[in-house]
DNA sequence: TTTGAAGTTGACAATCATTCTCATTTAAGC
DNA sequence: GCTTAAATGAGAATGATTGTCAACTTCAAA
């Protein structure tokens, strides 16, 4: 199902590699100042889609900040959410194999079929709140 | 908590009342046509402006389509979640205390503190699968 | 290795939702 | 009725994302 017919090209692999060695989400125009930052210039249309093929490649991860930009992130594979800061953008991976079950059930009690989820959880982490605290 | 200092206008009226003749979620561009096509005339910035309002004021609800779109929608009051069909956008309201219990133990256990979680369950209803079968 | 078809790229234009500006209008209370 | 701050609206501005299309690669067959 992942990496269909994808051809290796350097633009490919250097998103691939900025996504590697990153930890929390980041914007398309972000990942796009990088790369031109770091002298690996890759067009932004190029970015945009990459980032959507891998999306679709099950190979990043994608969410929807609260103001509805497109958010990345290279993950672990397989199913699941994310715990994420508001302020400093830290990112944690959590299961939750209750959701998943709780979610279909709900979803086939409805006559729904072909279900899909999102769930993000936003709040502070514990840095942030000491920062704060402090300020 | 809802409802500060906001005054009862013509236009703040006018999507209200849309807004609870409207069962499924909707983008502002969408409610502002509608509201356009029926002689009740806002202007679109105001659309903004209302339904922003009454989002911070927990008066409708709020999601982001796929695409990135804000879309609203004027739920029963009381915090749930909403299960979307992806083709005719029916809407049904579910509850899950499990998930929200699972969520707040999740975040404290990482640290997290004033958290807040977004859940969207995405499918096809019986009706739209039943169409689909048929064509 | 050469070669051609098909997948990719990138500069830039085009979309399109959303926000901003600011002059004008309106509700609330006196 | 009069004053004032909130609210409105037309249109410009913003900004992310997508579309366009000619030029450029990759792949694999010859």
């Amino acid at each position: 199902m992942a990496q269909n017919r994808r051809r290796p090209t350097r633009q490919r692999t250097a998103v691939q590699a900025l996504l590697e060695q990153t930890d929390d989400f980041s914007s398309a125009q972000e990942l796009h100042a990088r790369l031109r930052a770091s002298g690996d210039a890759v067009g932004l249309a190029t970015v945009y889609r990459t980032l959507q093929a891998m999306a679709a490649d099950g190979d990043v991860d994608v969410l929807r900040t609260d103001d509805g930009e497109a958010a990345y992130r290279q993950c672990s594979t397989g199913h699941h959410h994310h715990l994420v800061c508001r302020t400093c953008g830290a990112t944690v991976e959590v299961e939750g194999p209750a959701v998943e079950k709780w979610s279909e059930r709900v979803a086939t009690e409805h006559g729904f079929t072909d279900v899909h989820h999102t769930l993000e959880i936003f709040g502070t982490c514990a840095d942030c709140a000491r920062a704060a605290r402090s300020s």
